[in-house]
Formats: C-alpha cells, sequence, structure tokens
DNA sequence: CGTTTTACTGAATACGATTGCAAAAAAATA
DNA sequence: TATTTTTTTGCAATCGTATTCAGTAAAACG
C-alpha cells in the first residue's frame, strides 16, 4: 500500500459494488439517473475503498475545471491586498471555485505566467493591481477565458473590472483639506505607472486647480519607509506642507511616523495627513488615520461573480464598474468647523 | 472563433506541422528524441495556431500534476502569515509548482478541504497552522501525498514539519526580563489550543518557575482588539505588571497602544512589553517593539523542499525541525544593564 | 394479461495528451 | 555498395472519467 499514488479508480469501485463503471460515474454526478439503491452501493464501496474522483480525467471529458486563476501583487507590502486576497479566497471557496494562486511583483508582467494558466486549463482569471498587456487580455477573451480586474483597468481592453472611485476620493479628500482651511497641501504619489495613484491624484489635483492653490508632490513608491523618507525631505523644506495626502494608508502610516518621531511635529496640529484604503492599522489608536475608505467587499463581491457569470455566459459582455468610496474621518487630519473626529462620510457620485 | 474554448489540440498541430502527433508531444516534452527540424515545424505550428498542452491530458497520464495545495489560516489578522504566504507562494512559483490555494479560520478544519485538494491531484501539501487530525493526515501520507506544516506540529503524526523554537524563545524572553529587574510579568496567550502560544508560554514559565516569580495571564485570541482589551484589564489592576509578553507581534502592538494610548503609561519606564515574530510594523517608530524574531525565510525554504523531496522520493522518512529564532532588541523593553536597542541577539540551543 | 411508457443499466467511445514498440530513415562502418 | 548501428518517426495503447445509445427491467396503463 505503501506510496501507490492514489490508483484507486472507478473500476475498482465498480468492482467491489457489482455494478458497472457508468453507475459509479453516475452515483458520484449528482444529477444523472441512478436507483437509491446502486447509488448506495456505490458509496458504500467507494467509502470503503477510498474512493477520490480524479478531477483531472473529469475535467478532459466535461472541459470544466471550476479552477480559476488569481493574479495578485503587493501583498507582502500592502495589509489593503492581503485582504483583498483573503476575501477573494474565501468567496471562490464558498462558491465551490478552485483557485490557483500567483503572487507576482508590481512591475513583474503577467504575461509570463498567463500560459501556466491556460495550461491548466483555469476558467477565468482575477487580477489584481498588475500589468496585463491589452493583447494578452485579449488573448484570454478570444479563448472564452474572462478576466476581470480590481483597482486596475487597461483602457480598450475587453475585459471587466471593479475599481474604487480613485478620482472622486481625490477630490473629496482636497475638499476637505481646502475646507478646513489648508494652505499648502502635498501629494505622496504611490508610483508613477498605477492608475489608483494617478486617478487619485487627478481628483485631488483638479480641486486645489480650481481654487488655484499649487500642491507639492513627492513619490513613495507604496512602501512605509519609501514614504517616511519623502515625509522627511517634505516637511525639512523651508515651506514645507500642512497636509500630505497619501496615495495610500501604508505610506501615509509612514509619513505620519515621520513626522511624528521623526521631526516631532504634532499631527494635525501641525500637518494634517490623509491616507486612502483604511487598512486595519489606520484605525489604532497610534495612527487615528483620515483616510477614504476602498468598498472592498463590494469591489470582491463584484468582481468574483462578474467573473463567474461570464464564464457561465461567455456571451456576455464585460462589465465595467466604479464603486465609491467613503471619507472615514479620524483624528490625523484638521477638520473644518463643523466636523469632528468618528464620521464616516460616504462619497455620492 | 468567439467563446470557443480552447479546442487547439496536438492533433491539430500536428496536421498543420504535418507530423505525427506523437512528435507534437515530444517536441513540447524537453526530453523526447526530436530532431531539430521537425521540433522546430512543430513549434512553428503551434504558435501559429496558438496551442497550449492541456495540463489535465498530460496529468492523466503521467500521473503527475505539479499542483501542491497550500492551506493557511489568519492570513488577514497576521501579518506574520502573509509574509509566509507570500514568501510560500514566490517559492513554489521558481520551482515550477502550480499553488492551490485555501485560506481558512483557524478554528476550521483542515478535514473538509483535504478531499478537494485529492481530488484535483495535488502532490503533496503545505500547511500552516491549521488543524489537522492525525488520522487525515496519515490518509494523505498514505497515499503517497506527503504533508509538511509550519508552525504546527501534531505529535506522532507522519508529517514533515517545520516550528521556529518556541519554547526557547519563551526562556529569552523570561531571562531578559528577569535581568533587567522586572518584579511581576505577564504572559499573554494567543489562544488555548495552538502549539504555538503553549510552547512559549512554557518556556517562559519555566525560566520564571525557576526562580520562583509569579506570572499574569490573559488571553488575546492572537488579535489586535482583544488584546487590547486584555492589556487594560492587566494594567487597571492594583497590582499591574510591569513587563507583558506577548505570544505574538499583532498582540503586543495591541498591548502597546492601550498602554500608551488607553492608559497613558510609558514604554517601557512603566511597563515592558515583548512580542513574538518580528513583522514589519513592529519597527515602525511609533512602536519599535522588542520582539522574537521567526527564521521565516529558513522555515519556508526548508518545508517547501522538504516537501518537494518528499515528492520525489516517496519513500523517504518526514523530517522535523525546529530552528532558533534571534531576539531583536529595540526600545519597548527595559533592558539589563549591559544591554541596549538595537541589538539581535542569536538564539543558540 | 398485453402493451406502452418510464427508469435504469452497461458496453462502447471520447477527452488530449504520453510512451512502448516496431518500422523507417539516416548515419556509421566495413 | 552492403551491412550494421543509431536516430527518428508513427501507430496504437493508455490514463480515469463522462456520456451516448441501445437494451433491459420495472412501472403504468388499458
Amino acid at each position: 500500500m505503501k506510496h501507490s499514488r492514489n490508483s484507486v479508480t472507478s473500476i475498482e469501485v465498480a468492482k467491489v459494488a457489482g455494478v458497472s463503471q457508468s453507475s459509479v460515474s453516475r452515483a458520484f454526478s449528482h444529477e444523472g439517473p441512478v436507483s437509491v439503491k446502486t447509488r448506495r452501493k456505490v458509496l458504500d464501496a467507494a467509502r470503503k475503498i477510498g474512493y477520490q474522483p480524479n478531477a483531472m480525467a473529469r475535467s478532459l471529458i466535461t472541459r470544466r475545471t471550476s479552477m480559476v486563476g488569481m493574479v495578485i501583487a503587493n501583498v507582502h507590502n500592502n495589509p489593503f491586498y492581503t485582504e483583498v486576497l483573503d476575501l477573494l479566497s474565501r468567496k471562490f471557496q464558498k462558491l465551490g471555485q478552485k483557485v490557483m494562486l500567483f503572487i507576482v511583483n508590481r512591475d513583474q508582467n503577467l504575461d509570463d505566467i498567463l500560459p501556466q494558466l491556460l495550461e491548466y486549463q483555469v476558467e477565468g482569471i482575477l487580477a489584481t493591481v498588475t500589468t496585463l498587456s491589452s493583447t494578452m487580455a485579449e488573448e484570454c477573451e478570444r479563448w472564452g477565458r474572462p478576466v476581470a480586474m480590481i483597482n486596475r483597468y487597461v483602457p480598450g481592453v475587453h475585459a471587466s473590472w471593479f475599481c474604487c472611485a480613485n478620482y472622486e476620493g481625490g477630490k473629496m479628500v482636497a475638499k476637505l483639506l481646502l475646507d478646513a482651511n489648508h494652505q499648502r497641501p502635498a501629494f505622496l504619489a504611490g508610483s508613477e505607472d498605477t492608475t489608483t495613484s494617478i486617478d487619485r491624484e487627478r481628483g485631488f489635483m483638479e480641486i486645489l486647480n480650481q481654487e488655484k492653490v499649487e500642491a507639492l508632490r513627492e513619490i513613495g513608491e507604496y512602501t512605509y519607509q519609501d514614504a517616511y523618507d519623502a515625509a522627511i525631505r517634505l516637511l525639512d523644506r523651508k515651506d514645507p506642507p500642512d497636509a500630505i495626502f497619501c496615495a495610500n494608508d501604508i505610506m501615509a502610516l509612514g509619513v505620519m511616523d515621520a513626522a511624528k518621531n521623526g521631526l516631532g511635529l504634532k499631527i494635525p496640529e501641525e500637518v494634517s495627513i490623509i491616507g486612502f484604503d483604511d487598512i486595519p492599522m489606520s484605525s489604532w489608536s497610534s495612527y487615528s488615520l483620515t483616510t477614504v475608505r476602498q468598498p472592498i467587499q463590494r469591489m470582491v463581491d463584484a468582481s468574483v461573480e462578474e467573473l463567474l457569470n461570464r464564464i457561465e455566459n461567455p456571451e456576455r459582455e464585460p462589465l465595467q464598474e466604479v464603486i465609491p468610496g467613503e471619507l472615514v474621518i479620524r483624528g490625523s487630519a484638521r477638520m473644518p468647523g463643523g466636523l469632528s473626529s468618528g464620521w464616516v462620510i460616504s462619497q455620492d457620485r
């Protein structure tokens, strides 16, 4: 018995149960016409000899695998994506899908692993913040493998995507800062090439421009440490900003630590900090970060359901949606008159 | 062409290339005897019509899938396991293994998802902090599916595992605290039923008992919030502890916030806090947590290599290893005379 | 009880690859 | 050139299941 790769097949079950192999198959596929009597015989025999249907053999003939590919980046340096990963995985599990996981670097091209996903016959691909060339995405779609993305869109590509309203989020933050009478805001970008950072900045800048307010700018590469360093550079100027809007929370925490512990500044009295995401640490009492909460659960639910939907209905056109976030007001930013900490302001669009 | 599930088979490639289907197969499997001429013809034809070998069909006959199952818990509430997940996934990827991912709750039994893993013919299973009944593990192993675990061991079970030296880590912490003249230490357990928490506590208590020092005790369920609440209970007593050793870092951060921001205590002057793991946040300047660093990279490398090794050599006996951690001295605990912040003390065993 | 309808069952085939085997082609040797 | 050796090649069997189709048993009906 030792190390015999599971070679218990439906044929052996059939022999033990005294029925044909077809009946074994039918007993296990919950649809086929079997009498209760044979089904019981089969299941008993199967349990006795430890039979488990072989998903490879099944998928070969049914042309279904119940597997999806999940490609995700930045898990290790942004808790937001940890949560996305967790929710996605559980949701797929609950819906009976197996998940083939690929964790990549932000700059790593999805195109390298696409062949692997296709080779393993995943029925769809869910990608989060990764660079996917449009030709490759088209390729997938043409082969009947729908693609859904979270927090990333490639203009003109035939795929589903679900994003937080980054542009509007940036506007909300700018309005809040201006209302609270900030004179010299700064934006801390994540990186130059991600739509999330770009869109948040666009919204932010648009409002500032309307009011003819100039903004400083730095880049934090989406990491705590780079953001910390960038904050020191910003706040050490002769003309430091009185508010810093960071493209995500993890950078905002780095900025707060730089301001508080690095330079001894008071938050929010001397400088206001605002983030984006609302990761768990943002609500910790050491930070109490005012931020824009991403509608993470809705993004996950929507993208998974859309993906499975398109798997079942390949002719359906891909869906795209921009879901509003909400401003979570805590203690890291100076407030306009009427507002005090502890608010959640939903974003209306 | 639209939504025709990829039906490009090796037969069609053969037709286009003007060779037999066997030759197509041989051209793709990097071993078989093919002339360079036919290989080129085949690869050209394949590229032209977009052929991709079908991994299901191949695995059916080779009885190899190059897939492993990965079962992991606590990803969302403990950054340590996020890092484990990330490193594991990348390591498997680098070694050409596909990963089928299952994220579970700590209390959820692995036994539910085992059938799914077996059904999909994973060649091995890597599990992290989950409850796996020994009978099920035996089942896997008997079917030639090796199991490797990180940070968990089930006594007497036939499986590989790799743990941090939790017991010794607890001892190191106790010694450090006693050397620095703490009088009234406390232990904050994760949960009652995980070996990690139990072993860390055992080591900690053993040293304290040797010196006839009594210790307080609370439970934090491995979460920031529960730890925060437990810390308030501990520190609000008439006879509060002057040191709290937490079963992991995320709880230690909760305890620090409770002490500092909740009760206005000075760390480490009024109370020392020590954690276990060394997650990224522990080095952030708002915390500067003294902690025991887990040898995460070594645990990951060892477990992956061991798993793949046992897949190739099923007759080999499972390996187990306890890998020492190292004390990372930062600012959250009062130090004995000679020691100052910034040290890393490797644990000798 | 005979006949029609319905419900099960089993034999055979297909899914898309790998691989042992024998034949064919090419290369090496005499 | 004839013969032996080596390298390629194609045929056919196989992996473990799902499913069609024809046949049999059971049930329903008159």
